[in-house]
DNA sequence: TCTGGGGTCCTAGGACCC
DNA sequence: TCTGGGGTCCTAGGACCC
């Protein structure tokens, strides 16, 4: 059996944690740049605040109710992620039984649990991990992946009758449970496949799971399709994946506060995103051999899209691989040169690094000479300092200093446990 | 009128996830 | 005026090989 252990509206209970004033208050969090509303208290829900509505649209109702507002602080909440998957690794007692899947979900094994007394396992994970941690957490338990999002879609769904816990044993269960769910709350199921199913008349995830293989398989992503449907079917088809040593692509894009139109702005800003990229690759090990680069103008015509116009990319594949920062800040902005267009007003930007390997299997560079050497051991001290100290204490001259297109971040909370300047304070 | 049968590797793009 | 950011997996199709 497999269970899937999922934070209840995280951001908005990172939030809470701090702010004990705000228990059982309406809560949202922002996006980047303030931009639309990534997570909602149940308070915030039950007032009719929309997942992903544009903050400036849910605005009147947010005052209207007197909600509270933050922007996304990241440095919290990744510590406290850390907290709640340490705790269940510490409770499952092998880490190896804990697949973490996001920031705010993890799969579990729990092996040949008895079924009888699945429902108080998954309770004693879930009371264990709000005492330690602060976090409310609800469980999905079923034999497969797919049964296990889809319970525990059911356990948040009607969390006073559920107590956040649903277990989906048996075949009558897993069959009753389907019927109850729309085919568009099943895991796997986006806006393209489900409009596929609704136009055949498929509306619940029980008539998915009735659907040939081989449909599924012409029509839902081949191999995804499949397991998709066998899984629905009670038969594992995602095993429980090793945790991901090193990620295959680093990325890192925002949209600019304002809107752009300086070459210049547009090339700092490349260059910044660049830094904060590389830094992620160095976190890894890892050095990068392609590095591609986009950039979004605003649509002209506001009566067609409402969101954006064309982006523009492009990418170069470099001699060697790197992971130093002056060395991947160079083409970034070449490539900045070959995608603007003068005249053009842009709104967004961003910086993919591909082609990763592990920094110590670098392929010598012939012609090196002997500051190469010393590239990483400046870079790692750059790290350092910018770690302990502020955000980006150093940066490279090409970062810009005035920084007119940095995003929006009005309302974010303190870093309360990842940095010392921030701790909570008790009078 | 006729035009093999495999392979591999790479990239672009679609679909999905949170 | 204002609509996020960061990932993964899979497939199709082209280039190239013998």
């Amino acid at each position: 059996m497999k269970a899937i252990v999922d934070c209840n509206s995280f951001y908005c209970s990172a939030e809470r944690l701090f702010r004990p004033d705000l228990q059982q208050k309406p809560v949202v969090v922002l996006s980047n740049n303030d931009g639309c509303i990534v997570s909602r208290s149940d308070e915030a829900k039950a007032l009719g605040v929309g997942m992903a509505a544009p903050y400036f649209e849910a605005r009147p109702l947010i005052l209207q109710h007197n909600i509270s507002v933050f922007s996304s602080n990241y440095n919290l909440y990744g510590d406290l992620s850390w907290r709640v998957m340490e705790t269940l690794r510490h409770l499952m007692g092998d880490a190896s039984k804990v697949e973490v899947y996001s920031v705010d979900e993890a799969f579990i094994d729990l092996g040949d649990i008895p079924y009888e007394s699945l429902f108080d396992a998954a309770m004693n994970i879930r009371k264990t991990v709000e005492q330690w941690t602060g976090i409310s957490v609800s469980i999905g338990v079923a034999p497969t992946k797919t049964l296990a999002k889809l319970a525990n879609y059911l356990a948040k769904k009607n969390k006073a009758a559920t107590q956040c816990v649903t277990v989906l044993a048996t075949r009558e269960e897993q069959v009753t449970a389907m019927k109850q769910t729309r085919v568009t709350n099943v895991w796997g199921v986006g806006g393209a496949y489900a409009k596929k199913l609704i136009n055949l008349g498929i509306t619940s995830a029980w008539e998915l799971s009735t659907m040939p293989e081989e449909w599924a398989h012409n029509n839902m992503g081949g191999v995804v399709g499949t397991r998709l449907v066998r899984e629905l079917n009670g038969l594992p088809s995602r095993d429980m994946e090793k945790p991901l040593v090193s990620k295959k692509m680093i990325a890192t894009t925002r949209m600019f506060g304002t809107p752009v139109t300086n070459i210049n702005d547009i090339k700092e800003a490349i260059a910044t995103y660049t830094s904060r990229a590389a830094e992620k690759l160095r976190r890894q090990h890892s050095a990068a051999k392609v590095i591609s680069v986009f950039i979004v103008p605003r649509e002209q015509n506001y009566e067609v899209s409402f969101r954006r116009g064309a982006t523009v990319s492009s990418h170069i594949t470099l001699p060697a691989a790197t992971s130093s920062t002056n060395e991947l800040i160079k083409p970034a902005v070449q490539l900045v040169e070959g995608l603007y267009e003068q005249g053009k007003t842009y709104k967004k930007a961003g910086v993919m690094l591909a082609g990763l390997e592990p920094d110590e299997s670098i392929q010598g560079n012939l012609f090196a000479t002997g500051p190469q050497k010393y590239q990483r051991l400046l870079m790692d001290m750059m790290d350092n300092i910018n770690f302990s100290m502020r955000d980006d204490v150093l940066k490279f001259a090409a970062s810009g200093l005035a920084r007119d297109w940095k995003m929006r971040q009005e309302l974010r909370s303190k870093r309360y446990t990842t940095r010392w300047e921030e701790l909570y304070e008790v009078r």
